[in-house]
DNA sequence: ATTCTTGCAAAGCCTTTGCAACTGC
DNA sequence: GCAGTTGCAAAGGCTTTGCAAGAAT
């Protein structure tokens, strides 16, 4: 199965207890089964603009590295992962590019400390993030009724939504342990 | 009454019809009463520090400039708004102090479209976001279960949850209407 | 051939910081 | 008087952009 098509699991209802995790102790999420590729729906979505979009070669290598992983990263965590493995993208291209795949739908943006950071959209489940303040792990967590209460409150106000970001910031049990030793030490 | 102190009606249950409204058209929640000013709040805020801090003649213009509006806003609109008032206070100082007022709790800090905003926290009861990527407008609107929904997904997680921003991206019914309106233009 | 994309370097934006002068407490 | 604060200007970090060369359709 080539890292592209890595996203046909089916989406599992059930706690984290069934969860794969991320190398950085992150719980990743069923993936939701879907027709297309990441690299397909993309190309679909730059063939039908008004104006046709052309896909490169560094769009190609773009999509497929990332969805080859399911980290959440930054334009420069990026650029510095895609070099370690051979492919090069220049900054400008990799910002332009990260822009057309959110239009595309296949990333969500969020905007986080300062600095953006992206994550797929397609083909993994809706879900929003608890953000630790200290080491910056986003944890995922899912709201069975957020889509209801988005969809209540933006007809409230005849607002037409198309996203949201819902981030709860505080600290990991991580770096609440390392906190509570720390205070230890200071003590001796 | 002092612009500082104008936080002090209570807060009413109910639906929008019965709030007030800023000069920009968006609705102003029921403030909800509180003890302190604002001023006497971040007064305490300093004192009780480990390390105590000062209250300066800048930091009062600020909090009282502040809390005489019920604006959202961003640190560049504010430093141009007091300037024009009267009150000089250098880039420097806003974005220290700013940074004060929300670790004091008077302020809540949002980031969006690459720019912090700020809004009252203190005397402000807890809300959500609409943010129309059209023209900025944040329009405000309250969840019931939100507290529970945190307090839920944090202690999956063993999280400690400090603070949270919902913000629902899309776009408002101006926006919406005016972007109809153009289209029929486009036609002729 | 035309039109879009790339890469580079420069510029843009917002925010933070070093430092000397200043000021609450 | 000591320790925290201010203002300036410079630096920082992230992102966007102008432009000439290159590539997709």
């Amino acid at each position: 199965m080539s890292p592209s098509t890595a996203i046909s699991t089916a989406l599992k209802a059930g706690t984290d207890s069934g969860n794969a995790h991320r190398s950085n102790g992150e719980v990743v999420l069923p993936t939701i089964s879907v027709s297309l590729s990441p690299e397909e729906k993309f190309r679909e979505y730059l063939v039908t603009r008004s104006r046709p979009q052309r896909f490169t070669d560094q769009q190609r290598d773009m999509v497929r590295f990332i969805f080859a992983q399911h980290e959440h990263f930054d334009a420069d965590t990026l650029i510095d992962d895609m070099k370690r493995a051979g492919l090069t993208v220049s900054r400008a291209t990799a910002y332009r590019t990260l822009t057309k795949l959110v239009d595309a739908g296949l990333l969500r943006r969020h905007e986080t400390g300062g600095r953006t950071r992206y994550e797929h959209d397609y083909g993994y489940p809706h879900h929003d993030h608890l953000h630790c303040q200290a080491c910056g792990i986003m944890i995922e967590f899912q709201v069975s009724g957020i889509d209801s209460i988005i969809r209540e409150a933006a007809s409230q106000h005849g607002f037409q939504a198309a996203s949201h970001s819902f981030i709860v910031q505080g600290t990991c049990s991580a770096c609440r342990q390392r906190r509570v030793a720390q205070r230890r030490l200071d003590r001796i």
